[in-house]
DNA sequence: CCGCATCCCAGCCGATACTG
DNA sequence: CAGTATCGGCTGGGATGCGG
């Protein structure tokens, strides 16, 4: 494959603005590994993470259609959080991501 | 290939943390497509960019040994820029985004 | 031609406190 | 349990101007 992309239409800014924000690709990770997960679960793998934060990256990622949230009107409140069908499909590109990034941790240790 | 990448040791920030910048992909596609390219020449491709951010981005690019940056010393001064070796392992990530970005904008708009 | 210095603002992110 | 509300710091990025 020797095709080039048209720089003047890339749209990869478009895939960025999806994944990027401090916790997206690591909640993304776990939506992904185990499925889905309710808000406090969230929080218990992720501690760092504040619950404003949790909540905003979440709403973010949904508004872009990658995760899906549902509410279950009960006492105490429940709310879970999915991968989206559409969603699955940034899975390579996480994973190719990851990969590379490896090799650059890789990398920077070396040019140290 | 079901694999899953352990999020707690998850490196995609790291792959991240190199393409985020308003510029960076674009530059890094001129830099593919037309090979070795003159600042000014990047410049003239990209009108809307400011020198300051054009420096900086490449810059960026090239700490993290992505772009290499050739001096000449000549009067008048002449800077070229290219993608290295290790640069081009990218280039299928970044087709991957573009490819994603451009099913991406398309389901916006249908869902607008 | 290439780049640095300065000033400025918007938006991300954190800490903390409050609520149905 | 799953959120909002508020305050405040920090940084990315734009505008503009100077310099070798």
């Amino acid at each position: 494959m020797n095709e080039h992309i048209k720089p003047d239409q890339c749209q990869i800014q478009e895939a960025l603005g999806t994944l990027v924000g401090k916790w997206k690709p690591i909640i993304l990770l776990y939506l992904m590994k185990e499925g889905t997960q309710r808000f406090s679960e969230l929080k218990r793998e992720i501690p760092e993470i504040t619950q404003k934060m949790l909540t905003k990256q979440l709403r973010e990622l949904e508004a872009e259609g990658i995760v899906a949230r549902e509410v279950y009107p009960e006492v105490p409140p429940k709310v879970e959080y999915s991968i989206t069908e559409y969603g699955r499909d940034l899975q390579p590109i996480l994973e190719a991501m990851h990969e590379w990034g490896e090799k650059h941790a890789q990398y920077k240790k070396e040019n140290a």
